[in-house]
DNA sequence: ACTATATGCAAGTAGCGACTTGCCTGTCAA
DNA sequence: TTGACAGGCAAGTCGCTACTTGCATATAGT
């Protein structure tokens, strides 16, 4: 199991949560189209590829695969540890 | 205003948040001593000094001066912006 | 004043992490 | 079967970050 703040740690994997919270399911290759339209990053596919396998790792992103697609899901769960970690005063 | 994620992605930094969940208005040294016997890390002053500065940048740690000692306090409120910007579905 | 205590500043080092680059595998349609 | 499409693997580069090291400042006690 990867290490959940450390994947939170990137801005460009959470402008990539942002777009699964938004929208469902997407492949890789639709990823990389709209983190470019709607949050101006300019990276590459296997750059993206990349923060995808450490979200997946962190337990963030849940993947099925189907025929060659590959989608990809969001999973809020492991964002819980947070708040029972240091609950609010 | 540092970046919050940053700030939580290293584990001496979370373990200094823990302690100070566990204990409120800490002194650089009483940490130290801390993390030493409870989270068995072995860092220096100015490591944890340098971790300190990055959490108050972040909002995690306000601080009080007091003559020459200077008190740690921790402030969870920063930590809503994550459950608020990713809710459960 | 002198000393110990508590903290601050700054330059240098080493390792990790994000990104690129190039090539390979697998799937579907015509 | 051939070509286009979707994704995977791996080595290499570069910058950032955690940590150290050495010195400096400030406060309190005697």
């Amino acid at each position: 199991m990867g290490d959940l703040y450390k994947a939170l740690a990137d801005p460009t994997r959470r402008a990539i949560l942002d777009e699964l919270r938004q929208r469902d399911g997407q492949t890789l290759y639709e990823l990389c189209v709209r983190l470019i339209t709607n949050h101006g990053l300019g990276s590459t596919r296997q750059a993206i590829s990349q923060h995808l396998d450490v979200l997946e790792d962190a337990g963030l992103v849940r993947t099925r695969r189907q025929g060659r697609f590959k989608f990809h899901d969001l999973d809020t769960a492991p964002l819980r540890e947070i708040a029972e970690r240091w609950p609010e005063a």
